[in-house]
DNA sequence: TTGTCGGCTGTATAAAAACACAGTCTTTTC
DNA sequence: GAAAAGACTGTGTTTTTATACAGCCGACAA
């Protein structure tokens, strides 16, 4: 990583801001920090710690600084020689027509042990709505996936119908498809598929859930 | 403090994008995460939580939430500090008398990022049995438990009675506890404390789930 | 019945914040 | 000895973001 002295004061301003008032700082608190007096000096710090992977930036966001954890204090020994994979990427909202892994519609990587999933998913998805319930799917969770373009019947899967997301079962009869909830008050959806596209963008291989058991 | 349900779920959902992205959200944040029409709903809950202790509003800033302490579950606070472990232990066969975390019933253990869950937890517990069903907790679950000796009520538990692990949803009434199993067919447990012996070991604080959607 | 609280919609607007462009002056590194 | 990196100054412009104002509706308490 090797960053300058200069670089370290600042990645120690921003954990330490973040420790003590719950944010990162925006460039313009760097600036009275450290007396700067142009933002551009600031911009130019942070930039230079994304580039040496201390932090990452998030374009477009206030205080959109992520101090990574190899940067943080007690990280293990230099990385340098282990090509550690960076993580599973947590897919957030996905936009009309993007492809499901496009960089802007991830908001976080995990680290996950690789022997916890079987098969290992490709990407991890918030699940919305209570329609899998009675699976044992609950809104909040993470829903490990794994791509794959092909589903059989009675699989889990990630379908993407036009700009929609949505989790269900999948049941195929020729070329008619239903996607089924897992939930009495959720009807079945049912397509066609000489007349409408469906993508399967993957396959449900796991789940995570954080906290959230406020609910029976 | 006493948080309304709606409450809790904005609070949980600050909590976990500042676990997520390194910064609490925005009203914007907020409002498309929930699906909100006007900017002023997610002022309005904020102002609600500020009045009640459970965070810190600073104006004029952007991001300018602060999760107070006493509103983290286990109030552990500095879980992303904590050096880490070579992994969660996953427990297994728990003996008669034993401790919980005693070497020889260890499994298995798991790397998992640290914020993931929270508060941190402790050990991974094998569920077994369909009694928590409706909490989304099914048999095989690898159940991530915090350990504490307390419990509040309607938080889900890994209770002991004498030789007996199980995980249940506590709910206690002066020295009557009652274990409630999430699934009607399961009838509810009732411990006299000044007659039994409950031991709590911990505190469910997430969930993970390997493949195992075969059943609706 | 008249509050007050919780949970919202809808519209504005001022301030905060990101970030681009154009430079200057060192210190490294090839 | 030239290019690249580092550490800045100075001046904008465009988005984001916080937050005010004016309501609506249902529940619940005095």
């Amino acid at each position: 990583m090797d960053l300058t002295p200069r670089q370290a004061e600042i990645l120690d301003f921003i954990v330490r801001h973040l420790a003590e008032r719950g944010a990162p700082p925006t460039r313009a608190e760097i600036v009275t920090a450290f007396g700067f007096r142009s933002p551009t000096a600031a911009e130019d710090h942070l930039r230079a710690l994304a580039r040496k992977g201390a932090i990452e930036l998030r374009a477009g966001t206030s205080r959109g600084i992520r101090v990574l954890d190899a940067a943080l204090p007690g990280a293990a020994g230099e990385a340098a020689n282990e090509p550690i994979p960076d993580g599973i990427p947590l897919v957030g909202r996905v936009a009309a027509g993007m492809p499901m892994l496009a960089t802007e519609s991830v908001e976080a990587h995990y680290k996950l042990d690789r022997t916890l999933f079987h098969p290992a998913p490709d990407f991890l998805l918030r699940v919305q709505g209570w329609s899998m319930r009675d699976a044992g799917i609950l809104p909040g969770d993470l829903l490990a996936v794994k791509r794959t373009p092909i589903a059989e019947n009675g699989q889990i899967v990630v379908a993407r119908i036009g700009d929609e997301v949505t989790v269900k079962r999948f049941e195929r009869r020729g070329a008619i498809v239903r996607l089924l909830a897992a939930n009495p008050d959720f009807a079945p959806m049912r397509i066609d598929l000489e007349r409408e596209e469906l993508v399967i963008e993957g396959r449900a291989v796991g789940l995570i859930r954080d906290g959230g058991f406020s609910l029976a």
